[in-house]
DNA sequence: AATGAATGAGCATTCATTCAT
DNA sequence: AATGAATGAATGCTCATTCAT
């Protein structure tokens, strides 16, 4: 009773019913703050991708937004939140890609092979955003499963109907959803995130083309219907 | 926890990175010395798999592991240095439990297959170890980039043989051992590793069977020779 | 099931075993450390009595103290917890110096003049730090009270010897406890820490012999035993 | 929750620090203006009660008080004007409490009586608001040694009236009064401003009749005129 | 009269690494 | 071989205050 219960106890008055900083966060409400909203986004999205989460600080994302380090807890509550917000972003919009890709496809396989070019194309483009997901494994754990949970969502979708419709041989959908996921993110691991930017001056990097079929082929024998009849 | 062979000894056969990482001070000499080198390895290994590169601390390391922090210093010349050290290590162990798994297979689909599980085993066992991995990507780059290339060659190789005799239909080894790996990985991710200790009471985790089927028929299938339609 | 449950539960891997920081600050070993630790407490002890709790920093007490600011967390695990010692410290050393005052005193109210001198002797040569005191009531509330317990409890106990042995007139002690340490307190206030010391050239402040011989009168007639008989 | 009378349009009498405090950009004209100006003040007492004038913030009370932050501003010059006022205020409302209280008593003991029982049941009412004299002392001692100045000497002027009229006995009037109010504040302290409000479920505190008893008797025995040794 | 955006200095704390013994 | 003390740069975040509408 005569010793101090804890010092975090101590730190702050007993547990009050308003909470000391209740940040704003509320969306901006002038356009103005809606373009620095904006202009932080961006700026955390080029420093997270070149330098990582840990490596990054909000001292570099403000001075690549050109505003002040102050006016950053304006927008988001922690350096954190703002990394969340990032990898949900690009799942939408890499999800929305696939989906915008495939629309008009014929076969199912012919949707698969967009979907996979369309990811390519964008990992391509957003090289250093896409380690931005790689990351969030370590850092917002949450934050990637949800991200993959949802492509595999909608993987899962397209197969089962291509199974019902028998486009498909019969097979988990859940683990080949996550089997083609992994297809897909080695291959952009291999031959657009490693490459050297700098060794091509720059140049987006593409799969080759020999690997695309090698894939493509793999794929299409893995999932096509009927009984496995290999020797001619 | 963690039980690294006498690889460690055996160092990196072919020096690729060694210009960066030199060994410290000195190898000990002493088998005090040595047991102290081990002693921090195994706090490592431990720390980094639970609280990740970054938010590891060396004075996590050198408590777990019962030393003055001065002392790491006289084995490891930095943080990074240790940490790409068990990347290695991880990949040595990991390639040797596969190899050894696949021994004594008929068939080359066996192997693979035996290939899988072995790998499954040994992330399910050092789950938070595998997780290094994962982080190397970022931390260390040119280390994670060796640790699959290595897997990659081992695969290549046995494809390549399987390719030429006939076991294998024809399709460019490295893209198909890179979606192999794509596949092994997510699998282990989805079902190994992403699920919470703390739920199943700590228990090893394991790949639902339907999974495993589903991904060795999907392989099987996709590597099979023959004509790509068997029948309707 | 898909939202991220919490930033801070995101934060820190999930509640661990060890605690990520369990900071040495068992004393220190050597005589070195030993010393470093006195250094900054002296240092902290001018700086928080000179500047207050709030509007002094960790920097200027280890620039008082001549050390690097990471030194002082060898130390002490946070700016609070050095205060918390100071006020405990101050404590023991203000009610030895009482006690050693009133040793060898003979009737009962003659050991608390002794007190009441030893009390005013003690602030005004700690001036600066008996702020300290003053401050603990809203910074750590515990310590603040611990401290004004004790010293009430010192009193209780001769309060209630001389009560029981007719020198002092049957009341409630505490209360007559905090009575005096009210007089005291304000008394000091008022004589010993308001005036400012740039005035009298730093010398030490005295209460006024009026004052003191008001007071003890005051007090000697309150607590003195037997009916009251005012007017003769 | 706190409501303070128009003394705040007739303040401070005397222009003691007015040269350091100088009211802001000017009162507000319109009834709007001053609604906003209360609501302001109002809130701050509130807000500094609760946190204390450093762990407050501008912020919070613009919260709490339905306004934007920039506003605050437009009346007030700065976090320490606003707390300073309060603390005149504070004042002019406990003297004007005390004052009230003593009205119509008969003897001076009565009155002295009567003020402390004020004092107490103005303390218990507002004890968050009391706690903002204590931080005073740090934050704006000019201000703080005012306000105790001036119930000194309404104190002191009582005093000497009495001690004339034979109904006290004589002793320095100034160290009287502040071993009076020491008196009252640190009662306050151990029965009405420390006991935590949670305990209770939120009841006002009250000092136990017998230490009211135990003061009372306490002072009016220090007080009473006569020789000092009544009967043994 | 009022608002919401913006500022930038300031601070507690952490941590890899080096030093002295 | 080992220890424990010391360093100092770096960082996330807060907050009183000012600015532009």
């Amino acid at each position: 009773m005569s010793e101090h219960e804890s010092l975090t106890a101590a730190e702050s008055p007993d547990g009050k019913h308003d909470a000391k900083v209740e940040r704003a966060q509320g969306q901006p409400v002038t356009a103005r703050g809606e373009a620095t909203r904006r202009r932080i986004l961006d700026a955390a999205e080029d420093v997270f991708g070149e330098w990582g989460y840990y490596e990054a600080s909000i001292s570099q994302i403000t001075r690549r937004a050109n505003i002040a380090q102050g006016t950053y807890y304006l927008y988001f509550r922690s350096k954190l939140e703002i990394f969340i917000q990032l990898v949900e972003d690009l799942g939408h919009r890499l999800r929305a890609a696939i989906r915008e890709a495939s629309e008009g496809a014929g076969d199912r396989i012919e949707i698969e092979r967009r979907g996979f070019q369309a990811f390519f194309a964008f990992v391509a483009k957003h090289r250093r955003i896409y380690r931005i997901v790689q990351e969030a494994e370590r850092v917002a754990p949450e934050a990637a499963h949800d991200y993959y949970r949802r492509i595999s969502e909608d993987y899962e979708r397209g197969l089962r109907a291509a199974m019902v419709a028998g486009e498909f041989v019969q097979l988990g959908p859940e683990a080949i959803a996550y089997a083609l996921m992994g297809i897909a993110h080695f291959t952009a691991l291999r031959w657009l995130v490693w490459p050297d930017s700098a060794r091509d001056g720059g140049q987006t990097p593409q799969v080759p083309p020999e690997a695309l079929d090698a894939i493509f082929t793999f794929i299409a024998r893995g999932l096509a219907p009927g009984s496995l009849k290999p020797e001619e």
